[in-house]
RNA sequence: GCGGCCGUGGUGGAAUUGGCAGUCACGCUGGGUUUAGGUCCCAGUGGGGUAACACCCGUGGGGGUUCGAAUCCCCCCGGCCGCACCA
């Protein structure tokens, strides 16, 4: 290395020259300038951080990045990459006027850090604390301004704390659906003592509160509660020991996570009941300044439809189905169920009817046989053989039949695993004439097509002649009337409309909305996780701990690595880590309710990795406050509503695009409890949000398809050779396992950290993934030290800069320079901005003589928010003592920022024929008359006549000649 | 299958949003400084063409709208991402 720095020969010829070892020096000693001296401190309005009042009458800027996992691998060039723009930025912002909170937290508990400190055979703690100490290293060096005194870490007790605390916020809360808000479960408890409320039944006869027992009580309380334990089927998978969020299993079934298998299993867990805000988490994207990729996914994945509810009668009571479409119902011509449908067993009857179809039993001798096998054959699939046999519809029938309400018939019930007993209601009527996947299991069943759409495309309506199914909004309804209502003639619409009336007028259907999402499933079977702060009692009643218990510390285990199992493997369970700490598990409490000191089970799962991350941004604005989550009046100032931002929120969020409908849903609902029981004045957590592309890197394999050492690599006439063998190169991910990261701290020593945040912010455009080139590298390093020349003489160290008036033609670099970077910056532009920086310096280059300080202040002003610490050296070699921080950001003069003439192309059919210097103020009429008079545009018209000109005044003429 | 985004020099990327295609940087070529390599400095660099101009071609391909298209519309090709038996 040192053979190629730059820094070793060039020192005998120019001793002050900008080197990486100069670099170094400075960017070390401006660190310790900024810890010692508070700079990036952000006061708040009230609390142990209140500050300079002056400084918090400004407008704020709240600038966050998605905090990191403090990995043990550490940092290669593409993790800071967001944390350098956001830092570029909240610098502009606060050189512009603002008091800016910019700072870094870690997200230390989940998965990824579990399974190092498994590998590594050390305490998750110990090795995590590690990692966070090397990563606050390496993240020093880069220069970036946050600050120190807001920095936490999830697994923090004094943060965790409050992560429980809001657990329990949810846990003792209902959504009220009138009052479209969450309230105290205490609220509810009320309606249902004083009568208000009917107290729901399991066999749907209302009972009186009064006459419940603790457990029975706790189990309607359940039904309402905004976290609540069920024991529906989740998603099971051995290879991780752990059950997952339906957010975190691929389309193909299998874990995000590790690429495990993944079952349906059926095991009491807790859940959020994020569905009650579905409509709110849609409605309130609106106001959102999000990427639409971002919002688009959000609203797939929360999946409004409208429809209707349908009842089906069958033995005197109803199978209810939800439909889209229920302008088809007359073509309804079956119904399925899903395999696990709990009301199968009900109307499976003992015999099969008389004559029923052979392909139909599936060969079994009763329904209740055929039943039993579906249901075990389904149970045993995981999801990715499912997957994979999605073409072929398989099913039985169940022996049942339902009746059509629209038009009396009896149509036979068979359960199928094309529908799922997740979405809607779990049970479908089949229109097999409209629906491509009614229609395939109309014809492998024999079942009838009843044609009730007009066919558009010249098929006729002879159902038997059709390959497919038909659909089509044009369409007309055909085939769809009973003595007391018509659907013919009609569009889709309408016909929805009129259908969805009669409905609900017989009282066997009403319109509704149906969304996709389903509740998160919040425990996890971990060691390295919040532990829930609920207690079981001796009948097994849920109990929350009262806040004085907070944080229930996780305890020491002997071994807290997850019990996993074969990844296939689905007849297993899963075993949580803390329920081997039986002195942990088994106490004595007295909970502060009256009932004094009882024996208790505890909770032994363990929160999600994104319970930590769902309210971050909120900490931050007061993480030292003991009695609050946030002070009230800290929380306003950062985070409440105002112009622009309805529901308030972070000023500028940046972070990957990959927790779209992970971290960013969740985070959002979280913010909107906690906003519905008052405790934040925001309720939304992120208002604008930036999804900053990836730093790619090539990745060279050899014959075998192996990677090897990227940075060994070498490049003969085009191709590429490792150890004289031939490789190939592909564009990939940087990280080691590609054996092709390149880590911050190599470019730091070789160039320094303000090389490097120049370079990753001029690669390209911030949210466009680009590939790494280290060879590149320099070129940001050679801008640097033409602008260090530029004030500072190499050979004598003496600053160049004079008091004299710079010229015309540099004024007007200057400003031009000074508006296009503003503009740029806050547009997070910064590769454009860099652009407009280097052409200032490069034009103060080739100018002869030194540089004006009129013109050298403001360029190193410009600079600064890019790469501050060579920004406050030259600061303070032009003569300041104060910090290049604070300083207000250089203003355009716009008497510069236009040129005094501009060039005028003047075209003739389109192609340019001629330019004109001409003023900016130029009039169209004048314009023409001095463009037609010019000989270039005279001899490209040959004499021709002119048709018709185009003036756009001063900097375009297009002649159409005759 | 459905939905979204994107194709510009050898490379990363600019283009005031319909008005000079290629800002800036890497690389490359030539020159200077240097004992030499590297660093550093200067000049050139879309392709064809010319001694040099001129001129011609050029934003994945084809068509269209327009005085004028990288930008708008249609078709095709290629790539990336999301969802996917969601009733």
């Amino acid at each position: 290395m040192s053979e190629t720095n730059p820094a070793a020969a060039s020192e005998v010829a120019a001793p002050h020259r900008y080197t990486a070892a100069m670099a170094e020096e400075i960017e070390a000693r401006w660190q310790d300038f900024w810890e010692a001296d508070g700079t990036y401190g952000a006061p708040n309005p009230s609390g142990d951080l209140a500050g300079d009042p002056a400084l918090v009458a400004r407008p704020k800027k709240f600038i966050m990045d998605m905090f990191p996992y403090p990995s043990g691998a550490g940092l290669h060039v593409g993790h800071p990459l967001g944390y350098i723009a956001t830092d570029v930025f909240a610098r502009y912002q606060r050189m512009t006027g603002h008091n800016v909170l910019h700072t870094l937290g870690f997200d230390a508990f989940g998965l990824p850090a579990e399974q190092y400190a498994v590998q590594t055979g050390t305490h998750p703690r110990v090795s995590t604390e590690a990692n966070i100490k090397n990563m606050q290293v390496q993240l020093r060096r880069l220069g970036l301004g946050h600050d120190p005194r807001r920095s936490f870490a999830t697994i923090d007790p004094d943060y965790y704390k409050w992560t429980q605390w809001i657990f329990l916020q949810i846990f003792n809360s209902w959504y009220d659906d009138e009052a479209k808000k969450a309230r105290p479960i205490a609220d509810l408890v009320a309606q249902f003592e004083s009568g208000d409320r009917a107290v729901p039944g399991a066999d749907g006869n209302a009972r009186a509160w009064g006459d419940l027992s603790a457990a029975e009580r706790a189990d309607v309380l359940s039904d309402f509660r905004l976290a609540y334990a069920s024991d529906a089927p989740v998603n099971w998978c051995p290879g991780l020991g752990t059950v997952l969020a339906n957010e975190e299993v691929t389309a193909d079934g299998r874990s995000e996570r590790g690429n495990f298998p993944v079952f349906k299993a059926k095991l009491r867990q807790w859940n959020m009941r994020i569905t009650a805000y579905a409509d709110r988490l849609l409605d309130d994207l609106e106001a959102l300044d999000w990427p639409e990729a971002i919002k688009l996914q959000q609203r797939n994945w929360i999946g409004r439809s409208e429809g209707a509810r349908v009842d089906f009668p069958i033995d005197g009571e109803a199978i209810q189905v939800f439909t889209t479409r229920p302008d088809t119902l007359f073509g309804a011509t079956y119904m399925v169920l899903a395999p696990e449908h709990p009301l199968v067993e009900k109307f499976t009857p003992a015999t099969w009817p008389e004559g029923t179809h052979e392909v139909w039993t599936g060969g079994h001798a009763t329904p209740a046989e055929a039943v039993a096998a579906y249901r075990a054959q389904a149970a045993s699939k995981s999801d990715v053989e499912r997957q994979a046999e999605a073409k072929d519809k398989t099913g039985v029938f169940t022996g049942a039949f339902a009746t059509n309400p629209v038009n009396g018939e009896q149509v036979p019930v068979f359960i199928a695993d094309y529908v799922l007993m997740g979405y809607g209601t779990g049970a479908i009527m089949a229109v097999p004439a409209g629906d491509q996947r009614d229609f395939e299991f109309a014809r492998a069943f024999e079942l009838p097509i009843h044609c009730i759409v007009e066919p558009t495309d010249g098929r006729g309506t002879d159902t038997s002649t059709w390959d497919n199914a038909f659909s089509s909004y044009d369409a007309k309804i055909i085939n769809s009337s009973n003595d007391d209502i018509s659907l013919d003639g009609l569009g889709v619409v309408d016909a929805k409309a009129r259908i969805t009336e009669w409905l609900e007028r017989k009282g066997v259907g009403h319109g509704t909305v149906n969304f996709r999402l389903r509740d998160w499933l919040f425990s996890r079977q971990r060691y390295w996780g919040e532990p829930f702060p609920i207690v079981y009692d001796e009948e097994g009643i849920a109990h929350a701990l009262p806040e004085s218990m907070l944080p229930l510390e996780l305890p020491e285990v002997e071994d807290y690595s997850p019990r996993t199992f074969d990844a296939d493997d689905a007849n297993t369970s899963p075993e949580t880590p803390l329920s081997r700490n039986e002195d942990w598990v088994n106490v004595t409490l007295d909970l502060g309710d009256g009932r004094g000191p009882r024996k208790y089970r505890r909770e032994t799962n363990t929160m999600p990795n994104w319970a930590g991350s769902c309210w971050y941004e909120l900490r931050y604005l007061d993480p030292h406050n003991s009695e609050q989550l946030v002070g009230p009046e800290n929380e306003r100032y950062w985070m409440g509503p105002r112009d622009g931002m309805p529901h308030g929120g972070v000023d500028l969020y940046v972070g990957g695009a990959e927790h779209a409908v992970l971290h960013l849903l969740y985070a959002r609902f979280w913010s909107k409890v906690l906003f519905d029981l008052g405790h934040v004045s925001s309720a939304e957590p992120f208002h604008k949000l930036f999804n900053q592309g990836m730093i790619q890197a090539y990745v060279y394999r050899d014959s075998r398809g192996i990677a090897v050492p990227a940075a060994e690599v070498e490049e003969r006439d085009g191709a590429y050779y490792y150890q004289g063998e031939k490789v190939t190169r592909l564009l990939g991910k940087m990280g080691k396992s590609l054996k092709n990261a390149v880590t911050p701290d190599e470019i730091c020593a070789e160039y320094g950290a303000d090389t490097l945040r120049l370079y990753e912010m001029a690669m390209g455009p911030l949210d466009v993934s680009r590939p790494w080139d280290t060879r590149a590298v320099v070129g940001q390093f050679r801008l640097l030290q033409r602008l260090w020349r530029n004030v500072v003489d190499e050979a004598t160290g003496a600053v160049t800069v004079v008091d004299a008036e710079p010229d015309e033609d540099t004024l007007r670099a200057l400003h031009k320079a000074i508006d296009g970077v503003r503009q740029d910056l806050e547009g997070l532009r910064f590769n454009t901005a860099i652009a407009k920086v280097t052409e200032l310096n490069n034009h103060l280059t080739k100018v002869q003589g030194p540089v004006a300080r009129s013109v050298a202040e403001p360029l190193v002003l410009l600079v600064a928010p890019l790469a501050p610490h060579i920004a406050e050296e030259l600061w303070r070699k032009l003569g300041h003592t104060d910090s290049v921080v604070h300083q207000d950001f250089p203003v355009a003069d716009p008497a510069y920022v236009v040129d005094e003439t501009v060039t005028c192309v003047v075209q003739v059919k389109g192609k340019v024929k001629a330019r004109l210097e001409v003023s900016p103020s130029i009039s169209d009429e004048e314009l023409e008359k001095v463009a037609l008079g010019d000989e270039k545009v005279v001899a490209a018209l040959g004499g021709a006549g002119v048709r018709k000109v185009i003036v756009r005044a001063p900097k375009l003429v297009n002649i159409v000649p005759a």
